[in-house]
Order: C-alpha cells, then sequence, then structure tokens
DNA sequence: GGGCCGCGTCAAGGAAACGTCAAGAACCCG
DNA sequence: CGGGTTCTTGACGTTTCCTTGACGCGGCCC
C-alpha cells in the first residue's frame, strides 16, 4: 500500500515514519461463489500486489480466516451456507481486520445493516477495478496505522489536562474532579493569564441562563481551589479580582501552539 | 438576595451543551455550500447526537479545522476558495481523522482519486439518511479502535483473554462469561486505561441505534463486574467516570510528567 | 473609620446519575 | 416443541454531585 498510494501524492504524508518494507505480500481473501467473479477479483487483487486466496462459501471462509489469518476479506454477502452477514458477525467476534463487503444489490437497508454489523466497507456489483483497489488500500492503510492520536492536551505551569482523556494533573498529581469543575478548570486554562469575567464564565461552563448566578460560581471556584490546594499546597493558580470575575495567574497567554 | 435573579429563571434551564469544555458528544465538521443541503445535513447529524458546525468555503473549512479540532470531516468535493481535494490535502498533512466525502459526480476516477488523497469513504448525492449515520458512525468506531492486531490474545493485569476461543480468564480462575459480556470486556481491555463514554461502548459493543441506552450498559457492566469480582474479590477493575462513561483501571497510559 | 457590597465558608436540600433486584421477552439448543 | 440461557425492560434504593441558603470576614469608597 505504501507504494502505489505513495507514488502520485504531491506531499509526503504525515509522520508515517513506519517504514517496515515487509508486508509487501499481504493476503486478501476473497469471499465469493460466483466462480467467474471470484477469478476476476482474484486477478485484479493479484495484480495490485497482494496475495488471494479464494472461499466459495460461508464456511470455508470462516475456516480459511481461522488457518490464514488474512490481512483483508473481501465479502460477498449472498455466497451459501452461512451468508455474508453470518461470516462478517463471526469474524468481528474474533477480530477486527478489514472487511469490504460486496453485493448485487443496492438497498440501503442491507448497506447499512453492514456498516453496522462493522464492516469497513460497502460496495456494490459493478464495481471498477480502479474504485476497488483503491477502496481495498485505504482500509489496509487505516488499518496498519495507529489511530489519530487526537490527544488535545492543554497545559498550564505545573497543570496538565488531556481533553480526549477526560484527566487533569498537577506536577504529577492527579485531581479528582468533578464534571462540572473539569469545565470550569478546562475554560480557565483556556483563557490562562486573562480576566474572564463571571457572566462569561456562566454562560462558558454552565450555559445561557445562568448568566448573573454568581453565588454558583463561588462555589465550585471554591470546590476547585481546595482540590488544587491539596495537590500543590500554597500555589495559588485561581486569583479573584474583585468585583469583576477571575484569573488564572501565572504565564500570562503562551505562544499558541501550531494546530 | 443574592440569588433575586437566580430564583426567576426555569429551574432547571436546557444545559446547553455548546461549551467547547464540554466534549462529551463528538464534533463534526460539515464542508458543504448549498445552504439546503448543509442545513439538511446539520439537521440530520445533529438528530444522531453529534455536534456540528457548518462550513460554507473551502477557506472556512480550514480555518474552523484547527480551530475547534472536530471529531469528524463531512466533506463536499465542490466548494468554492479551496475545493476539496484541497481542503482533504491540507487536513491530511495535519492529521489523519476521518474525512468522508460527498459528491454530485459519481465519475469513478474521482472516487478513486478522493480515496487515494486519504478519504475515509466516499458517497454520492442523494444520500440517506441512515446510510450516511452508518458511514459516520463507523468510520468514527474505527477511529476510536486500537489497530486491528492480529493478536489472539490479549491481557490486562491478571487477566487473559483467548480471543479464539472465547474465554478469559482471571489470574487462573475461568470466567464464564455470555457474548455481550465477552465482547464488552475486550472492547474495555483493549482501551484499557483510558476513558470510553457510554455512546462509543455502545455503538460498539452493541452497534449502531444503542447509543443513548445507558441503563442497558450499566446492567451488562453490573453483570461483568459480578463475574469478576466473584474470582477476584476486592479488585476493582472496572471504575465509573460519573457522568461520561467507565474506564478500565490499571496499567494506564503513563502521563508525562516533566521532571 | 464606618457602612456597604462582594467574597469565602459551612451546611443542608434536592436532582441527576448510578447500582441493584426481579420479572418478562427473545433466543438458541436439543 | 419445550427447557434453559441470555438479553432487555421496569421499578426502586443508593451515591454523587449540583444547587441553594445563611453567615462572617474583608476590601473599597466616602
Amino acid at each position: 500500500m505504501v507504494h502505489a498510494a505513495a507514488r502520485d501524492r504531491p506531499h509526503r504524508p504525515p509522520r508515517t515514519g513506519d517504514t517496515r518494507a515487509n508486508r509487501v505480500n499481504e493476503l486478501v481473501l476473497i469471499v465469493e461463489d460466483e466462480p467467474e467473479f471470484s477469478a476476476l477479483l482474484e486477478l485484479w487483487i493479484g495484480q495490485a500486489g497482494y496475495r488471494t486466496v479464494p472461499a466459495g462459501t460461508g464456511r470455508e471462509a470462516l475456516q480459511r480466516f481461522h488457518e490464514l489469518r488474512p490481512d483483508l476479506v473481501v465479502l460477498d454477502v449472498s455466497v451459501p451456507v452461512l451468508d455474508g452477514w453470518q461470516v462478517l458477525e463471526r469474524i468481528r467476534e474474533v477480530s477486527r481486520i478489514p472487511v469490504l463487503m460486496v453485493t448485487a444489490r443496492s438497498a440501503e437497508g442491507d448497506k447499512v445493516r453492514g456498516l453496522r454489523l462493522g464492516a469497513d466497507d460497502y460496495m456494490t456489483k459493478p464495481i471498477g477495478f480502479p474504485e476497488l483497489i483503491a477502496r481495498i488500500e485505504g482500509a489496509l492503510r487505516r488499518a496498519h496505522q495507529p489511530p489519530p492520536s487526537r490527544a488535545r492536551e492543554l497545559r498550564h505551569r505545573a497543570l496538565l489536562i488531556d481533553l480526549d482523556d477526560h484527566r487533569a494533573t498537577l506536577g504529577g498529581g492527579e485531581l479528582r474532579l468533578t464534571p462540572t469543575e473539569f469545565r470550569l478548570l478546562v475554560f480557565l486554562v483556556e483563557r490562562s493569564g486573562q480576566l474572564v469575567t463571571h457572566r462569561q464564565v456562566l454562560t462558558g461552563v454552565w450555559g445561557a441562563g445562568y448568566g448573573t448566578d454568581v453565588h454558583l460560581l463561588r462555589m465550585t471556584i471554591r470546590n476547585l481551589r481546595a482540590k488544587l490546594e491539596a495537590v500543590a499546597p500554597g500555589e495559588a493558580y485561581i486569583a479573584t479580582e474583585y468585583g469583576l470575575g477571575y484569573r488564572l495567574t501565572g504565564p500570562a497567554r503562551p505562544i499558541p501552539e501550531p494546530g
């Protein structure tokens, strides 16, 4: 997959430093009962540089699957003995390798069913060679790559917030925050060094309608302060701006990171 | 009375979870210049439980993308200022989040081009609601999943899971799990230490359409906990994240600690 | 320095999320 | 066509968290 896809791509793929070149011969299991179409698929996919194994029935497909551990499965819905749905289900109980379903029927209900069962893609006959290969390569590329580490993090002094994992640590010590406290802290850190008014915080963290409930805000600030204080005593993170709002102390607006 | 204003508003105003801090719902960026179709997409995707952000031009799309860091992008090919290809390319230079392309043109060359550039899927108008949602959910599910290791067994602390013959043992003791419990445990172990939201588990283990059935999830969690507890009393494996989801405790992803 | 308003604190009520029990429905196997 | 297992649904007790109230302290302004 590295080969063909990269060839006509103008830009370098981002940070795909993975240079394990030894997966040239990936194995594709082709489940299809019509001999002609099966042969055609084998020809096409083989031409694209993959090894192929055919299976004419659902049972045979599962046997081959367990025995050979293919890297990808092209699966026709209407195969005998066990139909495509059942095969997909059985495979998904054990593995998450890419499964591309192919069928003559284009009923939307079928597509949805297949996709919900965990199919990676759903194609209807007739299908052309380039598209088939493109979809196969796409599926394999995604499979080989680690999931998008969207690790969004915020930092402020010794504070570190992982937004995806919903975790906050202070100097290595874990902060056990309630959902509201967490949202409040995130709100403040995103505006670290800046003055934020009561109204801004209330509408931002609680939503419209809380704009005047300053007391509620004070309570949550208090709880948050207590938890920060427990982990890092003496460090004053949240400063009160008398009559206005609050401000996260420390280095003013850090340099915005690229991205 | 400090709370005079507070008393007059409805007791619990709708929690407009619109703040960026509240990231329980996943964010979908919709790039589409036809206002009608854009609105329709927003309606549909919003109904399925996602937050949406529209963008009418390619330039705006990139701005929104960098600014909001969406979890998924629905991208029309024919948007002005920068077309879909260019937007996709720019995104792929930086990120690997799922991008679903939509277009009126069904030329096969286009499909191949999109898929090679790294699009996760390619849909041609007209497209139906169920299929759209199914493809979105499929893409998100795959994005959140760890790469499909072909390993036949998983380990986590004293837990050992054999994927081939559906067996799970805890410190040598056999766990007799039902199919659903087994899938749930596998799902959690594959993400050990990470927070998984209710929605993620429900769509991942049960399939799309269960996204809001939290009660069902609680029941299964309970049964699974009971069986774990029976074999290893006192060991808390599944932690509850109040208001969010669950987390498998133990050797979590270590948090980078400065100094 | 005195009054006023804002702020922080302690404490308790109530709502939402969670865990639990139990019974009905769907399913699979023999 | 039963019997058993598993999945699903409903109702209820429990925990956690959010919200509200009352009170004392302290800064700000005249």
